[in-house]
DNA sequence: CGCAAGTTATTTGTATACATTTCTGCGAAG
DNA sequence: CTTCGCAGAAATGTATACAAATAACTTGCG
């Protein structure tokens, strides 16, 4: 693996994490020196963070992590829908049917199990298991590599609220639905299924954000 | 203006004006003796292209121009309308209406110009400042990003397709009624109008493409 | 004659030195 | 006391040298 590959990791997942916070000044110097490397690959991994939304560049004072505000989470929450929706209507035409009649089995039984004990991190896979089999039933490279990118942006926002087992077992009955509506080829069902799981989403991350504590 | 790029927008622009066919390698040592630049800037240039989706990295040989066939220019339509379907109903929601019905005047005074002589290059200006209207009404930092790459691929498509009187006529028409739409504050109609768009354009492009010379 | 392994040669990846731009702090003038 | 400007310092932008990896060629063997 290439350096600049693993300073690239290293910066998005500390910023995904909130371990930087936004307003936090990625120097080109001091992360080459932090991370033990020389300037080329660290400024190589910030051009790749800007491009991806996640820092914004400065003229003399190099890269920034760049703010998350709730209009920026409503306004992410908006391209997800379109994007998700047509997905969802693009997996529906395909023929995976039976993949995602099976995930939605995954999905039931995934709802039992988190009524009896919190398997948080299993259900997390299945979630993403969920969406790159709706992207490679998708089939197309340009919505997918915009997802990619999203989803970049939706890891970091997901961190703003806590983990709440309701709102998991809702998400899962809410997955399942529309892994079914997939599974039955039904596309406007499937988008239908889309924007109501990202409703409830957006609402359960608005009314129960925490406070994004702020480095001064 | 930085060396880096300048050499992103020479290499940018080759690639969409089809000087640089699909498959052609951009070395960085050649690119960077024929612009007169170090490696440096090339480097982060070439970083850039891939990022855009217009080059793809081959480890050992450097990147190449991404291919484009009639799958992708199908796939790049259908993320456009989504897209720019989500950008109009947000743009008439949007207070800018008046804005919006100037536009639609503009564009049906366009169309009279059409029929009397060929001003292509006005018309395109015309074009890109109502994207850019929808843009700035829309309101949506993620969507406008999404819709920029989105629209670098777009001149790389247009320029498969030959420049017709009277599709431009017609596109003259559909891009008023989108105009008109959005000023009258219809979401719907304003997406229905787009979506008529989106594909009398594809329509026109797959039946008027000419064959992409390749140098062999 | 074909295949494979070793070798060479080219290309990318990284480090570092130098140039240029930009921020910051101090001082003087208004 | 505020503001403008200059000088120093520190950061980015670029060039180049070196290291590592990979492709292509050559040569030897079956």
């Amino acid at each position: 693996m290439k350096a600049s590959d693993k300073v690239y990791e290293s910066l998005r997942r500390d910023i995904v994490e909130w371990r930087l916070s936004p307003g936090t000044v990625l120097a080109e110097v001091e992360q080459s020196a932090r991370l033990g490397v020389s300037r080329t690959p660290v400024r190589e991994a910030l051009a790749r963070l800007v491009a991806d939304g996640l820092a914004v560049q400065q003229r003399g004072r190099g890269a920034i992590v760049s703010e998350i505000s709730d209009t920026h989470v409503e306004d992410l929450f908006v391209l997800r829908r379109a994007l998700e929706c047509e997905s969802a209507r693009l997996a529906a035409r395909s023929t995976h049917g039976a993949d995602f009649a099976l995930l939605a089995q995954r999905f039931e039984t995934a709802a039992q199990q988190l009524r009896a004990e919190a398997a948080t991190e299993g259900y997390y896979q299945l979630v993403s298991e969920l969406d790159e089999m709706i992207d490679g039933a998708a089939n197309n490279t340009y919505l997918s590599s915009a997802l990619r990118t999203l989803r970049v942006h939706l890891q970091r926002v997901r961190r703003l609220a806590k983990d709440n087992p309701e709102r998991l077992l809702e998400s899962a009955g809410e997955h399942a639905a529309i892994a079914r509506a997939i599974a039955s080829g039904k596309p406007e069902v499937a988008a239908a299924a889309t924007t109501v799981h990202l409703h409830q989403s957006l609402e359960h991350i608005m009314t129960h954000a925490v406070a994004t504590e702020r480095t001064p």
